[in-house]
DNA sequence: CTGAAAGCGCTTACAG
DNA sequence: CTGAAAGCGCTTACAG
């Protein structure tokens, strides 16, 4: 036999289908002899219920999308892995969509994540101008990216990390620390951040943007001809992979790190601080962003109505804080 | 107005449900002028079909469950990223299962994604007698484990690889190599061809297993611990995290890499050899067995019947190479 | 070429 | 305390 469906059950136990399907959910009254039957039945047929009916007629999936860059990278996997994790403990699934820098994949994701009726989305890829997320139906939450003023931002705080990571720089006597980050907007605030702490000490900030969808190989090439055609004492990178690759760098050229240079990356997660703990990096809270996401989102899922509170929790961004290394 | 549906569509077009059934799916022949119409309501509505319903009729979902232990880890998170990419590409979704070494909750996992009526499961964990894939009904791939003898395993060739870091290290000059790994069972083709290489050349092989549910720091205390007290010229990790954690242990204690100890890791994820490209490592080809898994599943989901062909495929183990750098 | 009806596997008022 | 019937949003034979 096929899979056994609520009718082999009722059939084997004796009784309604709706009988069955109220012990299955403990619904109203049953007689205990009912219960017992119906619990047998189920053992003996292996019944599973199905829940693509369930959601069908219940009107939500309890499923939920999370859109990301690449779980490849350390500080999205750990991300991700977080946000599976409070989502399970409270009974969502996940739908992973890695969108690869693409805005137009990311499109049809937030597309097909609609389709299949997700209760909701968090998202957190640095694409800009992607189509959809104004006319999205599902709540929505975003990890550390602006997308519209009705969208909550769970994220850390970036200002700070900012200022730790020049201050401690410039503490150490570096007095032409660059930043290197993927994009200079606006709304960096890290790069703000950079700006403001090399400014309040007489210095000039210079910042090394290589754009989010160069490659990885052209990416490295940039940085190394930048840092080899530009005297730089000091690194600050917006992450830990480009931080080791500038430290990769410097052992290749015969730079004594931190004596001549010093490097300080961002995000601290744990496979980075693992493979090496020596690296001086503004660590982000991972687990508190993806839990708070999670949680979030589940908010706005649940009670849609205390959105007004939800979002401003949401807004407070949670603290960083500087982990120190022999980098620098 | 809520969610539209097929109805309102119809209505709007002013035609049945079946016809716009028959449109969006292609189905039979319909007039231009219907067409066109059926279109035109879709559009102005925003209307997407609900795919659960659709999953409903169809019995399949065309949602696929991968099981890992975590996609923190750089290895296991770009295999997850591979395997979405792929399975997109041909029109599957992914749920995620981060199981985090934990048996009982690869279990529940397990259960879940079969009540989700999932087309199918790729698994990669190392937990061992995991209740349920015997007695699982969707068709199952597992990455580099061996769960049943009809379950097909992608994997990539670990007695070669362990064959190539073992004579790597002992053509280095390294008399008394370690082999660092999680569990050291008798499926370990690494650990055997460790074993084998090192007697081939007179030596003595030595395993250091520290157990996959052990905690980091416990982990990095066992292994620091056993490496002050033995003495070893070489280092073969079972994969990179690992070699990595024993080359900042070198640098703290001052031996002097690869003189007096030689590193070599294992797996070459791209976050790794990034953020240190000077590790020598076995590189698996992560992008083949993600690819791979995925198009094996998905032959076993669309094609049942030509399992045995498929079967042999998957089994023949893929190529890994040795990435030279200077931890070696 | 198009539509009315049954059905996918469940849950939920509504009766009794 | 238990059951018959309607319905979730679609697709698919079956008629016409």
């Amino acid at each position: 036999m096929s899979r056994p469906k609520l009718q082999d059950v009722a059939a084997r136990a004796g009784v309604s289908v709706t009988t069955v399907s109220r012990v299955l959910n403990d619904r109203g009254y049953l007689s205990a002899d009912i219960r017992r039957r119906v619990a047998e039945a189920v053992a003996e047929l292996g019944y599973r219920p199905n829940e693509i009916a369930r959601s069908l007629i219940g009107q939500k999936s309890r499923l939920v999308g999370l859109i990301v860059p690449t779980v490849a990278d350390p500080f999205f996997g750990e991300l991700a892995s977080r946000i599976e994790g409070e989502l399970a403990s409270k009974g969502y699934k996940m739908l992973l969509c890695d969108c690869l820098e693409n805005a137009e994949r990311e499109a049809e994701y937030l597309e097909m994540l609609q389709a299949n009726r997700v209760d909701g989305i968090i998202t957190s890829t640095h694409n800009r101008n992607v189509e959809g997320y104004d006319r999205a139906d599902a709540p929505i939450v975003a990890v550390d990216r602006r997308l519209g003023s009705d969208i909550p931002i769970i994220r850390s705080d970036n200002r700070t990390g900012g200022r730790l990571a020049t201050g401690h720089l410039i503490a150490r006597g570096s007095r032409s620390a660059v930043f290197i980050t993927a994009t200079d907007h606006p709304g960096n605030d890290r790069a703000a951040a950079y700006r403001e702490t090399m400014r309040d000490h007489g210095l000039d900030p210079r910042v090394l943007a290589y754009g989010y969808s160069t490659p990885m190989r052209q990416r490295r090439a940039l940085i190394e001809t930048w840092l080899m055609d530009n005297d730089a004492d000091g690194v600050f990178a917006s992450d830990d992979l480009t931080a080791l690759m500038v430290l990769e760098w410097a052992r290749k050229t015969g730079r004594r790190v931190p004596d001549t240079l010093r490097i300080v990356g961002y995000d601290g997660s744990r496979a980075a601080l693992l493979a090496m703990p020596g690296l001086t990096t503004v660590r982000q809270p991972i687990d508190a962003l993806g839990a708070r996401a999670a949680q979030a989102l589940i908010r706005r899922i649940e009670t849609p109505d205390d959105d007004r509170e939800s979002r401003l929790a949401a807004e407070a961004p949670l603290p960083v804080e500087l982990h120190q290394g022999w980098t620098s």
